[in-house]
DNA sequence: CCTCACGTTGACGTAAACGTAAACTTTGCC
DNA sequence: GGCAAAGTTTACGTTTACGTCAACGTGAGG
């Protein structure tokens, strides 16, 4: 069994994505959809990748970076110093990722923060209604001094 | 006390970034060292705030975002609709991390799949010394088909 | 046969985030 | 005071990831 196959348009209406850059992907070699004629027919394995893909961007790969990954993936015949090879990459990407992650729960941790701040800045208005601001200055910064 | 000030070369250094990147950075409203005559001098907070802009950009931020989200924290004095707006901005900006979060362990899970099955082809290969390779193609993608 | 929606291939345009080179001025220090 | 190192502005160049026409083919249906 073949499985669906997608056209162009619906791939782009199911991934949220524009004709032109899935057609920039293939470009870039990093699908190859099959044809009918000069017409592109995506598989379900072509519409998995492209979830990949997406994925990928979303986490800041560029595509170059994703069509390497996509391409160790796709060579599983290689020798031993292509494992070897790959091995490497993938531990990579995964250190990378792992930063990138505490990263992320650093910007979300110091937006909280600031967060906070606004909220407790905004009840304090409700409670007594001074419009006379008491200038409470959101310093952000790790709780840097507001000014040096 | 006026604090530690850096020149130019020295947050360079310490940042690893270039000067071009701290000038642009400068051009496009995100930081404002002061200056003894035309040279920049950074103070301990502006060093600070590079450190957020530089989070910022690793975890995806466009440099106008990491801007918007500067000048929120910047501007503590705003009226009651301004806090509820920069509430909102705040707000949006820790879900989108949140999402991206998941991203990045949904990335780095898949990863570690192909990981495992590289190392585990490589010990394969130690096993028993076969050349004519048993074609294991390597499929990601969640465990796909390897070819539909 | 004609229209229309959907598809195709160029090929130039663009926005973001700097790189890079030119042409100077300023500063540190021997 | 002289010279290298470090600083400045101005401005065009580059890379990435598509956007945006233009010009054309193709199958379904009225």
């Amino acid at each position: 069994m073949t499985g669906r196959t997608f056209s162009i348009r619906e791939l782009t209406k199911a991934l949220g994505i524009t004709a032109r850059t899935l057609r920039h992907y293939e470009d870039e070699g990093l699908i190859a959809p099959e044809r009918r004629g000069a017409t592109r027919i995506y598989s379900g394995r072509d519409r998995a990748r492209l979830t990949l893909i997406l994925r990928g961007r979303r986490v800041g790969f560029a595509l170059a970076e994703i069509k390497d990954i996509l391409d160790l993936y796709d060579s599983g015949d290689g020798g031993i110093t292509q494992l070897q090879h790959a091995r490497k990459k993938f531990a990579e990407r995964i250190a990378a990722l792992e930063r990138q992650k505490k990263d992320i729960e650093d910007s979300a941790a110091e937006l909280r923060l600031g967060l906070e701040m606004i909220e407790s800045k905004l009840s304090e208005r409700h409670a007594h209604e001074r419009s006379a601001t008491n200038r409470v200055q959101i310093t952000g910064y790790g709780l840097m001094p507001a000014e040096d």
